[in-house]
DNA sequence: GCGGCGCATTGTGCGACGTCAATGCGCGGC
DNA sequence: GCCGCGCATTGACGTCGCACAATGCGCCGC
C-alpha cells in the first residue's frame, strides 16, 4: 500500500459531499439530485462578498480563496478553500466576504433553498455540516495564533506547518523524499503576503532567511522542501499545533487511523 | 422607550439559550431539564485545552477567554467569549483550547450526550446553534483582518470598533452620552495585549497615541470614550466591518430592526 | 527566436514595535 | 490610615518590517 494510494482514499472519502461515508444512501441521492459541477479558472470569482447567495457548495479540486474587501479597495485573504472543503451560508444571510478560484477550480454546487431543507430533515448531514463548520473554525483560530505574532518569518513557519498539517490529505503535500516533505504553496507570493498580512518583499526574505538557516529549500517559488521539521515547529513559535494532535502521523505520511 | 429597555429585552432574548425565542417550548423545556448554572471566579478555568469536555454550554454573565497554551508555556487568548455566546465541543472530541473566567463569570451548562441527543432531533436548536456557530465563525474572521495588520493602533482600533459592533448587544457599550459612547474593556493590559498579539506597554502606547489625536478618551485603564467614530474607524484600516451592516444603527444604540 | 509582461528577488533608509527598566497609581489587607 | 502588591504607564535603545526602487527570471504571444 503506497502513500499515494492512502492519499487517494482519503480523497475519495472527504473531497465530494456526494460520496462521503458518513452519510446515508438516501441523503446522497439527495444531493447528488440537486448537485451540479462548475468550474473556474483562477481569478474567477465564485461568490460575492454581500452577494446574499442562494448557493453553497464544496471544492472539488483547486483553491479557492476567501478575501475580504476593504473600503479603501485593498484585499485581505481570511482562508483557503481545498479540496473537500465546504463554503457558501447555510441559514443565513449574506457573505462577509468573496470567493474567488486561486487556481483553476472544480466546486460541486447545491441551490440554497433545497439543501437547507433536506439539512434541516437529515441528521446525518447535519452532523456532517457541523463538523466542516467547527473544522472551519479552528482552522481559523488557528490563524488567529499565526497571526498574532508579527515577525513575519514565525508566520511563514507557521504556515507552512499548517500546510503540512491541515492539507497533507489533498496533494499540496506533493511527496516524501529522503530529504523530508514537498510542500506546494498553490498561490503565488502576493496572495501569500495578503494571507499573512504583510507584503511580498517580505514573504520573499522570509523564505529565503528560513532557506539560509537549512529549515527548508526552495526547490521553486511554489515548491518547499522541509528540511528540519523540528526547527521550523520552533521557528513558528512552538505552536501546539492546534487541531492536528495526529500531525507526527501526516507528516510521515502514514495513513490516520481509519 | 429608553435605550435601557432595549438592551434588556436583547439580554433577555439572545443571553439563556432556555429563553430563546426561537426555540419550541418543548425544546426549552428539554433544555431546562438538563441545564445547570455555574459560578466562576475571575481567573478560574472553565474548560480545559485537550479536555474531552462532557460539557457545552453558554455565558449567562461576565466574560470567558478562550486562550491556547502554546509549547513554551506563553498563552495565546484566541477570543473572547461574552454574555450569550455558547462554547464547548458539539459533536466531535476534544478543545484545541482552554476556556477560562477574564472576569467572574455565572454560566449555564448541559451534560453534552443529551445535548446533542436533543440537537439531532430539533431542528429549531439546531438552527440556533448552527447559526451560533457560524458568527464565531465571522467573529474569527474579524479577528483575521485585525490581526493581519501589525500596526498595534491599528489592532487596538479594530478591537474598540469590534467591542461597539458585536458586544453592543451587551452591557460592554455602556452609555451614549454627548460626546460618544462609552466603551467597558472587560480585560486587563496584559490580557488585551495577548489578544492582540502583542505587549501591554505597546497597549498602552496605542490607546494614549489614539487620546492624543482626539479618537478616544481614556476615562478609566478599562472606560475608553469613543470621541471620533469616524476616525477610530479609519485608523482600524478602513474595515468593512465584517458582520456588522447595521453598525450605524448599533453606533447610536437604535433598536434593531426587529 | 524575440520581445514583453508579470512575478520573484534584492538593496537601502526610515519608522514602529519589542525589550528592559523605572516610576506612578489604585485597591485591598491590616 | 498605612503599607504593599499588581497593574498601567513612561522612557531609552536595538531590531525588524515596510516603502520605494531596481534588477533578474520565466512564460506566453507573436
Amino acid at each position: 500500500m503506497t502513500v499515494e494510494n492512502d492519499t487517494a482514499t482519503c480523497r475519495n472519502r472527504f473531497v465530494d459531499l456526494r460520496q462521503r461515508a458518513d452519510l446515508t444512501e438516501d441523503t446522497r441521492r439527495a444531493l447528488s439530485a440537486m448537485a451540479h459541477v462548475r468550474r473556474y479558472h483562477s481569478g474567477q470569482t465564485v461568490l460575492f462578498d454581500g452577494d446574499d447567495s442562494d448557493l453553497v457548495g464544496n471544492v472539488i479540486s483547486g483553491v479557492l480563496r476567501m478575501q475580504k474587501t476593504l473600503a479603501d479597495g485593498r484585499q485581505h485573504i481570511v482562508g483557503l478553500l481545498v479540496e473537500g472543503d465546504m463554503f457558501g451560508r447555510v441559514f443565513n444571510g449574506a457573505l462577509h466576504f468573496s470567493v474567488e478560484a486561486a487556481t483553476d477550480a472544480e466546486i460541486c454546487a447545491y441551490p440554497r433553498a433545497p439543501f437547507e431543507k433536506l439539512l434541516t430533515r437529515s441528521p446525518d448531514l447535519e452532523r456532517v455540516v457541523m463538523l466542516n463548520i467547527l473544522n472551519e473554525l479552528d482552522r481559523a483560530r488557528d490563524w488567529l495564533i499565526i497571526l498574532s505574532s508579527q515577525k513575519i518569518t514565525t508566520r511563514i513557519a507557521g504556515f507552512l506547518v499548517v500546510m503540512c498539517s491541515q492539507f497533507a490529505r489533498v496533494d499540496h503535500l506533493v511527496r516524501n523524499s529522503e530529504s523530508g516533505p514537498v510542500v506546494h504553496v498553490p498561490i503565488g507570493r502576493g496572495d501569500l503576503a495578503h494571507l499573512l498580512g504583510t507584503r511580498p518583499e517580505s514573504v520573499s526574505r522570509a523564505f529565503h532567511a528560513l532557506a539560509r538557516d537549512g529549515v527548508i529549500a526552495l526547490l521553486k517559488p511554489d515548491l518547499i522542501r522541509i528540511l528540519d521539521m523540528e526547527a521550523l515547529v520552533a521557528e513558528a513559535g512552538d505552536e501546539d499545533l492546534g487541531g492536528t494532535p495526529n500531525l507526527k502521523e501526516t507528516l510521515q505520511l502514514r495513513p490516520p487511523r481509519s
